[in-house]
DNA sequence: ACCGTAGGCCAACACGTGTTGACATACAAG
DNA sequence: CTTGTATGTCAACACGTGTTGGCCTACGGT
């Protein structure tokens, strides 16, 4: 039950092309600005490879969002500095991978990006929370106060593009959100 | 030069009509998928004339738009209270006032609504920082990094809706956030 | 009572969209 | 070589959009 396809296909690379592009056109335009058409000629073939590929745009956009954050075992760490490494691995996530921006952008713009997103905060940040806090039944609530100010940065710097956001350095940033991040995680409840 | 214009028209009504709608898909859906004849159904008038009376759909959404957000003076305030009552002030806002939401949605969806979120933000937020913070400087930085932390639980609380951030009591977001914001204004920079 | 004008509706245009099916071509198996 | 199938292109459809101009209606000044 390993791998049932052992079929190389030869349109493998025209799916591939259809697929970064489509990372490329969504994360610059969100959901309903970017058009199959624009994506097909950034890929270099026909709008109607994509429907036959992906059958339709959300089919396409489902396939184009899969995310994985790739969050660190926590247990590994130092304690006191799980905010810091918190912050300095979501930056590095957002500046080398579009696929954020555009799950950003399209979570805005449908019900169908939000859910999205809330699939990935369930999966992938509330059990990195119920690891670290120290009452793992407010495992949500801190990994929802994590989301708020990590998401907050990344809307600002990189999809609104406020100056000052923008000017921070990545150091800064860490400086600055490592600490809350380190609050909203461990520190008792208010 | 107080009032240059006395003429009550009779179609005032209808202008408020549209605005109301207009602000109401705006915030429901955001720029792209709010349409010109789904707000002029929800107002009871024909598309054409929000064209009369607007121009087009980029000047209803100019004319929709204009946000004050009515920032408090911070003079006579605690300092040491003036997180708290920030945090508080937004909230107020946010609850009461769709025009936010929907800005928050054009601003991801439109480099127009980009630019409309960074003139509130420098013209309301920057001059408040300002005032408060010791380094005055330094006052767009900070004002940047709480417009990351209090757009950020907008957005996942209005917008994205997470349930633990939709599910966290008006006080608890103060208690949380309050500290984070007070930090970034009056904290030494670290 | 008259009539000019503002307020409002209707039908249509031009355009861009997602999507579809018919047709051409290149590849691999017999 | 022939044939079947995967890969790709082309043109078109059906639809929804922002936008426009013509037409009707009803108010308000004279």
């Amino acid at each position: 039950m390993s791998d049932t396809e052992r079929a190389p296909r030869r349109s493998d690379a025209t799916r591939h092309a259809i697929l970064v592009a489509a990372r490329e056109r969504f994360a610059a335009e969100g959901y309903d600005r970017a058009t199959i058409r624009a994506i097909a000629k950034e890929a270099r073939i026909d709008p109607s490879m994509v429907m036959r590929y992906y059958g339709s745009k959300e089919g396409l956009y489902a396939a184009a969002l899969d995310v994985d954050l790739g969050m660190p075992d926590p247990a590994g760490l130092d304690p006191r500095e799980v905010g810091r490494v918190l912050v300095s691995h979501f930056l590095d996530l957002w500046e080398e991978n579009e696929v954020l921006s555009s799950l950003l952008r399209v979570g805005t713009t449908s019900q169908a990006g939000a859910e999205r997103i809330q699939g990935v905060f369930r999966d992938q940040l509330i059990p990195l929370a119920r690891q670290v806090c120290p009452e793992p039944e407010q495992a949500a609530t801190r990994a929802a106060l994590i989301a708020s100010q990590v998401l907050g940065m990344a809307l600002t710097r990189y999809v609104l593009r406020l100056p000052p956001a923008v000017a921070l350095g990545r150091e800064e940033i860490v400086a600055w959100l490592g600490p809350t991040i380190q609050r909203y995680l461990t520190a008792p409840r208010p």
